[in-house]
DNA sequence: TATAATTAAATTGCACACAATCAAATTTAC
DNA sequence: GTAAATTTGATTGTGTGCAATTTAATTATA
């Protein structure tokens, strides 16, 4: 009667446990770049974007500061990012890479190579994953508007 | 060039915002009910099973020991489950509903529904993502073990 | 030009999530 | 029958993740 409520129906528990899983997954790959996955998560948004206020680290990746301030300190640590107050506007701290931020990324690039061939994904399959994810994303953050 | 590590082509962050977002929707939904999203998950365990080992409880959510101890512990002290420990095989702990705990399934009915609606998928489109998404878990769990 | 409102990070507190380890009970192999 | 291996939870330590608050800096406005 009430298939519903069945946890093997929940759509919000399959993405809960895909992302758990990719999440794990992805922290082997990690593993011998010492990062974790959510790191990866800033050093990909950088390698791109070159230098980001906290602020706009967070609007890309969906984190607020109480998440990214501690782990950009660990990866401040680790000589990975660099932080600096802007000289402009010293509420903003800019965040950037080091030299050792920038070369991780060679490593890197194995990964999307090495675990596409490993899903057994096409890139159309791919892309239609991403594209219905993204589709629906925007309609999460819709309705948690209102 | 290397749109493979462009952010917004990662199939895992994607997915990884999915979570996140629909955790904290769901949080919205389960705010007067006074349970967190991953405590919901294991009532919806529990109002289908209705009694489980600690151990059975984590291989429905994919979730160890360390995190469902302490998470049991303070649905115990809500009084929305019970904790035991079994006669027979003392190494095992068995996790009930309370009334409590029984009485809050009427409230989460409503959740899927108002969801659905609010999400404006068609009974064949979600349950097309859920399959999708049941195969790819099963995919990285794959690659997981190798 | 003070003062109010806004903005950006940081901080605090709580709740997962998992790897690694430990302790206790049970199973097994000999 | 007992030592070794396995199973099951609990514990510890580290790292997110977010709501709520605080602090400092900037902007708007009267």
């Amino acid at each position: 009667m009430d298939d519903q409520l069945r946890i093997e129906n929940q759509l919000c528990f399959s993405i809960y446990a895909l992302s758990k899983e990719f999440t794990k997954l992805y922290n082997l790959f990690l593993k011998d770049m010492n990062v974790t996955y959510p790191q990866y998560l800033v050093l990909l948004v950088l390698w791109e974007k070159n230098k980001l206020t906290v602020k706009q680290l967070g609007e890309n990746l969906l984190l607020d500061s109480g998440t990214l301030t501690p782990l950009l300190k660990r990866m401040e640590d680790a000589d990975i990012v660099k932080r600096e107050r802007s000289k402009e506007d010293e509420r903003k701290v800019l965040v950037s890479l080091t030299s050792k931020g920038m070369e991780m990324r060679e490593k890197a690039e194995k990964i999307p190579v090495c675990l596409a061939e490993k899903l057994g994904l096409s890139p159309e399959q791919f892309q239609k994953k991403l594209d219905e994810n993204r589709e629906l994303l925007s309609k999460i953050l819709e309705v948690a508007e209102s």
